[in-house]
DNA sequence: ATGCATTCAGTTGTATGCAATGGGATGCAT
DNA sequence: ATGCATCCCATTGCATACAACTGAATGCAT
């Protein structure tokens, strides 16, 4: 079930992530459509379902252009994602999470130690943790078993730069970017033990202290234009100290 | 601007919300156009914007049909709107709430207070209460500041049942109704004064408790099935004991 | 020279035609 | 009578044609 419509939507959705369009550039229907390779029908459904992503916003000429994002947009997003993932470890912890959760949570924390504790980490071993990194906070979120928060949390990822690992690609360039790795590390423990505790308040907290290495390795990005835009694309669709 | 689109969408999330169509039913393109005097393709653009809205759900053959909620999904998206709402409190506690949106606040509290106090309540009473509920609780969300927040709520508000007041209509009916609304009123004052003198903690804590009278409302509704329908028509959307 | 009006081009919004796919019904065979 | 296969119809998905609208550019008049 490859139709048109998902595949020009994933392409579309690839574009604008990558940076190809700039800040309140106009996406034109039919450009897009030969550019893609298909009718204006399937860009148009693809089109709205960016516009409800919250990628593009409506032009007031009708039709779409991009959106541009603030830093406070991006640092705000972040802090509701602690929430969110501080409230679904919460119910984990009171209403006892099952054994097989557990095993998959103790699973990515023994992997993420192996690649944490290595003297000097190869791009092999940041790609790693990145995949543990998004894998770990999807149990969490999936486990939960409350459906509101997975769609918020889709919601939230479909946010640039605001998802569990956005921010990671710029760790791999600074000089602390172990260190910040281990502290988040650590609390990915803190957290897992919070769960099997039932310890829902710790938990509630852990989850919103760990976005806040998101939030400085945000700072952090937005200080370094440049290399930012090297390593993560869309970052210029990111206006640099907004609101 | 009044397109074909927008009010093809807004006709069809009202007559879904009034339970014209039974769970699991088939949306077609055709009748629902000939129904709404509109051509197939702003009704397919209103379909996609009702699935991203959660009301419906791609049917397996292609196509949409209505979904099947459960009593838990909807106490589900209460709980986390309780989570957020006092997440907005909170924020307005730590960082301070503007003068204007105080006065605002007090305003609503005032009328409330009008409408508690009454002897007996009429049915315009009720009327305004659920504006005034509604009022405060869209004050909290927009002044908090947060974008992903109100993006959040604007989704969970969309959900149905899961709204402020989407649960008032049964209280009207109820013997403990009045106490019901007394009880929540004296939570709103008591969130004012969190915000005002700076009670993070508490304001967030408080805004989780008081969505536990929209819970109870709605077990009250699901025990009394018919009563429901007949104030909520959409009622019959949510499957008894579900999960 | 400047301002206003008119026209033209490009784009969106809407409708409809056409093809492909899926499901249901019917008929035949066992 | 029941099960399986085949055929047909309905519906979706896609493309394109057409109309309405917006914005800009040009020309004319003051």
């Amino acid at each position: 079930m490859d139709s048109q419509q998902s595949r020009v939507l994933v392409q579309l959705r690839d574009l604008i992530l990558k940076g190809e369009f700039g800040p309140g550039e106009r996406l034109a229907e039919i450009p897009l459509a030969e550019k893609l390779g298909a009718s204006r029908t399937p860009v148009r459904l693809a089109l709205a379902s960016l516009e409800h992503e919250g990628l593009i916003e409506p032009s007031p000429a009708g039709g779409y252009q991009m959106r541009r994002f603030t830093s406070q947009e991006i640092a705000d997003a972040i802090r509701v994602r602690g929430v969110i993932e501080g409230f679904a470890a919460r119910l984990l912890a009171e209403d006892g999470a099952p054994r097989q959760l557990l095993r998959e949570l103790h699973d990515c924390l023994d992997e993420g130690d192996k690649v944490v504790n290595k003297p000097t980490m190869e791009l092999d071993d940041y790609a790693g943790y990145v995949e543990m990194n998004d894998r770990f906070h999807a149990l969490i979120i999936q486990g939960c078993g409350n459906a509101s928060v997975r769609r918020i949390m889709e919601m939230l990822d479909s946010q640039p730069f605001a998802a569990p690992s956005a921010m990671l690609p710029m760790q791999s360039s600074m000089r602390e970017g172990q260190q910040w790795m281990q502290q988040a590390h650590r609390t990915h423990h803190a957290l897992v033990q919070a769960i099997e505790r039932g310890q829902g308040s710790r938990a509630q907290a852990l989850g919103e202290e760990h976005v806040e290495i998101a939030r400085m390795n945000l700072d952090y990005a937005l200080e370094r234009p440049e290399l930012a835009a090297e390593l993560m694309p869309g970052m210029k669709l990111v206006a640099g100290r907004g609101r």
